[in-house]
DNA sequence: TCGTTTACTGTAATCGATTACATCATTCAT
DNA sequence: ATGAATGATGTAATCGATTACAGTAAACGA
């Protein structure tokens, strides 16, 4: 592999002048430019990015922290991320965490060991003490959960609005008797939605039943959302709603729905979260709440650059918009019943 | 940051001892070592990678390509690959391509400008010549998808071993009306899926009818499985059987045999292939061959990190067990209809 | 016309680690 | 006891780019 000092020699001028060129900095003749080009040609040199990066002190590269790349809502934001990354000549490597905060720990060491230049967390739900400390010195940025006690900045949509949309809408269907899935985590998006599930009921004047609210595994799975939903189906009074925090629950909720003999939404309706895959695969088609997954990702990469370049002055949430879309999972109660 | 050199004059030493004790080259003594150890300790030091790396002149980063990251077949390579990358130091950069091979192209580049020590092409369909001279130079091994011409170290499994045994399995069940969905690439595997299905038929004296033979969008997208599926539904001698060369496909034959008010599997059996998620969320469960992702992708790493140490010595052709995993989607053919 | 700006280019230091080689003190084998 | 092997450590070159600084020549302003 040709190096630029060999470039240099060959087009007869200093490797001052190659880096200039290449570089656009300072002035290089146009008759120069023309022979080092040749060079370059000639010895089809690429320059080591080993030794640019080390000079520059700069890596080039962020780092892309999330539970896992299988979940499809963490896919589409870590594609918003990758795309948003490569637009601005960054290459985004991503560590799985298994939710496991010592492994989020040890990539984010990535960060003084000069591997990465910022960080992008996703669905971190450790506000601890030593993850503000790396905040503070590294750009860092949180993407969909975050602590609201903790100064990171971060890139969500409004949960609880959002939640509460929901049930203004379930409510103004007719449904008095609705049941949530929530899950077992310290997600802001979920105690936030559990939070607005509550304050909606209430103040329409609807009391809460605690046994209508149930809490599947901490990573939504489709298994443990059709458990709870039997469990709550099997109450009686039986809710005439389920609202899931997840499509995911939402499909394990109207299988088990089926497996009861009910149906949807003509028995119980259900409502799901993300908008994310699955939810036009089968029917009923699921009525959800969308999140803006892949502009979750790139608004992320955005803000991380943005504190990369202008320090720490920038704003600590950004807030996009998310959608209710009504689709086949929910209807009026059936008053006949 | 302190450097090496600070971490030397605070412990007494040269930079010399304090790198062969961190690199276990040559000897220290235990006393030294001491002294060092606690010096490190006091400032905090970090290695700076850039510099290593440099000097090494490896980054020890391996490339990704995909055509993208939100297909969860492709995400649990990923994830395998990630794992295998980890255990081994090295850290997984991830380029999606889009399916451009100019964007391949470009993410290829990285490795002449040493920001990456290898590559793993997942599912790239171009054999193209330029590949092969990037494979000759630098370690480059390819997942999933391969060019059979071309000499270039590859995971797969076998493509058409697994089609002939989910036909064997369709034909012994009773069926010989068997339509296929195939899709509009040039994978290989789409090739072996589709001349395993013809073969199969032949050796068991069914005329192949080319109006059973379907082609989907090239991505695989639920939609296309569904119009297609459509189609060949409509067809006179309706098939009995609808194999499709992805899960997703298959959701989508399914969807459409539903809409058109048939029941799958009474009066149209569906196989799927990959399975890959939604295989169990709705009913009916999709019978279909389940592939290895996760250990594609790890079996991937390995055979680029043996290529990387190693030279060209490793093996041209790996192939991972398949599994034919039978479900609810497919039955014997209703004779009385 | 002379001092000054501008355009262009080169020299050499620098980033922070790794490592070949040299040095010196022990320990060991005979 | 003596030359050799071994252990422990230091000196300094090195990787390949960037860039501060300096220098030269041409253009310019008054």
């Amino acid at each position: 592999m040709a190096t630029m000092a060999e470039v240099a020699r060959e087009a007869g001028v200093s490797v001052a002048t190659v880096s200039r060129l290449l570089n656009q900095q300072g002035t290089v003749s146009p008759n120069t430019a023309e022979r080092v080009y040749a060079a370059i040609q000639k010895l089809s040199y690429e320059p080591n990015l080993l030794a640019r990066n080390f000079r520059k002190s700069e890596s080039r590269v962020i780092l892309i922290l999330a539970p896992n790349v299988t979940n499809p809502y963490y896919a589409h934001i870590l594609s918003g991320i990758g795309d948003a990354a490569a637009g601005q000549g960054y290459a985004a490597l991503i560590f799985t965490t298994g939710d496991d905060p010592a492994r989020e720990r040890e990539a984010l060491e990535m960060l003084k060991k000069h591997r990465a230049d910022g960080a992008i967390l996703i669905a971190s739900d450790m506000g601890c003490n030593w993850l503000l400390e790396y905040a503070d010195r590294y750009p860092i940025v949180q993407c969909s959960e975050y602590d609201p006690e903790v100064d990171i900045p971060h890139v969500s949509i409004d949960n609880y609005q959002a939640t509460q949309e929901s049930m203004e809408y379930l409510i103004a269907l007719g449904h008095r008797r609705i049941a949530i899935i929530s899950a077992e985590n310290a997600y802001i998006s979920t105690s936030l939605r559990v939070k607005a599930y509550r304050d909606t009921l209430a103040r329409h004047g609807i009391a809460p039943r605690e046994d209508y609210i149930a809490q599947a595994s901490r990573d939504y799975s489709f298994k443990s959302g059709k458990w709870r939903a039997k469990e709550l189906l099997g109450i009686d009074p039986r809710p005439t709603a389920i609202f899931c925090i997840s499509d995911t629950l939402a499909l394990g909720a109207i299988t088990a729905a089926k497996e009861l003999g009910l149906r949807v939404p003509q028995d119980v309706t259900v409502v799901g979260f993300d908008d994310v895959e699955h939810t036009t695969m089968l029917h009923p088609y699921i009525t959800t709440v969308a999140q803006p997954c892949y502009e979750l990702g790139k608004q992320s990469a955005h803000l991380l650059f943005a504190r990369m370049t202008q320090g720490k002055e920038i704003p600590r949430q950004t807030l996009l918009k998310h959608e209710l879309i009504v689709r086949e999972s929910s209807a009026p109660p059936d008053l006949l019943e």
